[in-house]
DNA sequence: CGATAGCTTGATTTCGTTCAAGAGAAGTGG
DNA sequence: CCACTTCTCTTGAACGAAATCAAGCTATCG
C-alpha cells in the first residue's frame, strides 16, 4: 500500500488530509514540523510527500531542499501545500523541484487527482533502465504506455517497408520518430570512400531517429531495412514537446544519452587498441544479445557477414577468417551459414 | 529595443500593460485575440509574449501550442496572464511550455520582474553553442555568469594541481564538477593492456567531469594534469540541482549531449576506416584549435608526442613518422620540437 | 654530472587488407 | 522450368600499413 507523508503545523489540516487519503485507500504518516517530517521521510521512504510551506523550525523549502540532496529521497514526489497564491512562492518551489502545488482551500478531488497523477508518473519513471542505448528505448516504451508520450500505438497507422528500402537517408530532414514493431534495421554512416560503418542495429521494440530529432539537424546517417519491417510513425512535434516540456522526462533523457556517450567512449577505445579478434568477439556477443532470433529453439545470429563486418569496422574477408578460427576453437558453430554462439563467457573474456 | 507582444481581449488591460512596459523602455505590440496575436508573433518575432488565457476565437493555450510548434517562434518566452488562480489551469500551462504565470490583479513590479527574468534567461540560452563537446562548456560558463548555476567563481576557492597529478581516477566516486581556470588536463581510459586512449583534452575555461556526475556512477576514466592547473571545485549537488530542476537548462543539456553522441559516431567511423595519415591530420587540427597557445605570436601545439599518439590511438613512432612526412610536405613546421600548422585546409582535406 | 624522459630514425615483424577466384544459394527473366 | 545473372560465403596468396623492437640523440632535472 502506498504510504503518504503529510507535513503541516496545523493539526486540523493534517487530520483532514489524512482522513481524505485514508478513505481513498492510502496509508498516511503525519509530522507537525519540517524536522520531524524529514526524519520520517528518511526512515519510511514514503511514496509521496505533501508539505506545507510556512512552518516553524524548518519550512517547506528547507524540507524539499534537504530531501533532494539525499539520493535515497531524491525522487520522492513532493507536493507543496500553501495558503498563499503568490507567484513568487510558487516559482521558488517549482525551481527547487517540487512536483505540484495545492493551494488552500482545496477540495478532495483536486487533492486526490494531484496525488494520483504524481504517483503514476513516478512509478513509470523510477524504473531502472538498462544502462545502454536500449535504455532509451525502454524509457520511451514506458512513457507511451503511461500515456505520457503523445502517442497511441493502436490508433497510429503502421507502415510496412521491405528489405533494402530506406527508412531515411543522409541529409534528409527528420520528420518522425520511428518505432520498429517488427523486422530489423541497420543505421550506418558512410565514409569518404563510400564504406559503411554501422552505428546501430535496431530490432522490434526499438525507437529510431530520436537523436537527430533532439538535435534538430538533418540526418547524418542512413537507416536501411535488413528484414521486412513494420514501422509506426510518431510526429516529430509530439515527441519533442513531450521531452522538452516535462522536466522528469528531460532528466531521464539526459541520463540515458549520457550513457550513450560513455558507451561510445568504450567502443572508441576498443576500436583504437583491441585486436580484430577481440573486437569481433565483442560484436558477436552484442549482436547476439540484440538480434538473438529464436528459430526452432536455437539462438542464432541472422545477419549477413558483410553487415557484421561493417559493424565491427573491418573487411568481410577478415571477419570470415576470424569466424573460422572461432569455429575451430569451438566458441561458435556455423549451421547453414547461421552463427550460433557456444561459449559467451570465453568470447567476452578473450585476450588481445 | 526589446519588443513585447501583449495578447488580451480586454482593451483596458492591454493598454494598461502596454503603458507600464513603455515606461520601462520596451516597445509593445498589441493584439485583441489569439489569432491576431499569432499573426503578429510570426511576423515580428517579439522578444517576449504576454497572453491572456480566456479569449474568444483562439484561447491562450491554443496560441502557446501553435507557437511552440513553429521552429521560428518555438523559443520565445511566453507568460500567461490569468484571472483564475486555479491549479489545473496553471498546470496545463506549465506542461505546455509556458515560462511563467501572472495572475490578475498584479502590480507593476511583479510584471516587470517576471519579464526581465525571462528575457535575461532567454538571452543566455538562445545563444548558439558550438556543436561539439566544447558547447557544453560554453553553456555552463554562461549559466554561471547568469547566476543560474549555483556557483560563484570569486567566492569559491581554487586548487592548484601540478603536472602528473590526478584530478580524479577510475572507480572513484565523483564529488565535484571541475572548472579549469588555467592549465591543461587529459582525460583518458585504459584498455586491458594498460594502453591509454585520450577521450578529451581540457584547457582553461573547460568544465570537467559532468558526464560522470550526470550519470551518477563511478568514474570510468582518469584525469591527469598535463600542465600545472588551477581548478575550481563545484559541489556535485549544486550542479545537479541546477540541471535537473530547470527545464530550460535540462533541454539545452539534452541537445548538447546529443551532439556529443553524434561527434563520437563520427570519430568512430574515422577510427574504423580512415588511414592513420588522415586521422593524425584531423587530430592535429582539433588539438590545434583547442590547445592553440599563442607564444610569442606563433600558434604552436604544445603537447607531447606520446599524448598526441594516445589521442589518435596509435603508436608514438607511427605518429612521429607521419609528422615527419607532413613536415616534408610543408603542411606543418617543427621548431624546437613544437608543432606549428602551416596549411589547415590541406590537412583537413587530406585523402585516405 | 649522471640520469631520465622525450624525440627520432632504422629494421623487422605482424596483423589485417586487398586482390583473385571458386562454390553454392538465391533471385530473375525468357 | 531452366539458364542466367547476381549475391553471399569462403579460402588462398600477396601486399602493405602500422606496431614493435632497437638504438641513438637531445634536452631537462635533481
Amino acid at each position: 500500500m502506498k504510504n503518504i507523508l503529510i507535513i503541516d503545523d496545523h493539526p486540523e489540516i493534517r487530520e483532514n488530509i489524512a482522513e481524505i487519503l485514508q478513505l481513498a485507500g492510502y496509508a498516511t504518516s503525519l509530522a507537525e514540523n519540517g524536522k520531524k517530517g524529514l526524519e520520517i521521510a528518511m526512515k519510511e521512504k514514503p511514496s509521496l510527500i505533501i508539505c506545507d510551506i510556512m512552518m516553524p523550525e524548518l519550512d517547506g523549502y528547507g524540507v524539499l531542499h534537504l530531501l533532494r540532496k539525499n539520493p535515497e529521497t531524491e525522487y520522492i514526489p513532493f507536493i507543496f501545500l500553501t495558503a498563499k497564491t503568490e507567484r513568487i512562492d510558487f516559482r521558488k518551489g517549482m525551481e527547487m523541484g517540487a512536483d505540484d502545488f495545492i493551494t488552500k482551500p482545496f477540495d478532495d478531488i483536486e487533492l486526490l487527482n494531484a496525488i494520483e497523477t504524481r504517483i503514476k508518473k513516478f512509478g513509470i519513471l523510477q524504473d531502472r533502465y538498462t544502462p545502454d542505448e536500449s535504455g532509451a528505448n525502454e524509457l520511451m516504451r514506458d512513457l507511451c504506455k503511461g500515456g505520457m508520450l503523445n502517442m497511441d500505438f493502436s490508433q497510429q497507422e503502421s507502415e510496412v517497408i521491405s528489405k533494402k528500402q530506406f527508412l531515411y537517408s543522409e541529409n534528409k530532414r527528420p520528420k518522425y520518430l520511428y518505432y520498429l514493431k517488427r523486422g530489423k534495421i541497420k543505421i550506418y554512416k558512410l565514409n569518404d570512400d563510400g564504406k559503411e560503418y554501422i552505428t546501430h542495429l535496431a530490432t522490434e521494440g526499438d525507437f529510431i531517429g530520436y537523436l537527430s530529432l533532439l538535435d534538430n539537424k538533418s540526418y547524418d546517417d542512413n537507416a536501411e531495412v535488413l528484414e521486412e519491417a513494420e514501422v509506426i510513425l510518431i510526429s516529430k512535434d509530439d515527441f519533442l514537446t513531450s521531452v522538452f516540456n516535462d522536466l522528469t522526462i528531460a532528466s531521464k533523457f539526459i541520463k540515458l544519452i549520457t550513457q550513450n556517450v560513455k558507451d561510445q567512449e568504450e567502443r572508441l577505445m576498443n576500436l583504437a587498441y583491441s585486436s580484430l579478434r577481440k573486437r569481433i568477439a565483442k560484436a558477436l556477443v552484442i549482436i547476439h544479445a540484440k538480434l538473438n532470433v529464436q528459430k526452432s529453439g536455437e539462438h542464432t545470429i541472422d545477419i549477413s557477414r558483410d553487415d557484421i563486418a561493417r559493424y565491427v569496422g573491418t573487411a568481410t574477408e577478415s571477419l570470415i577468417r576470424t569466424l573460422s578460427d572461432f569455429k575451430a576453437e569451438k566458441l561458435i558453430e556455423i549451421k547453414e551459414g547461421k552463427i550460433r554462439i557456444l561459449d559467451v563467457d570465453k568470447l567476452n573474456g578473450l585476450l588481445n
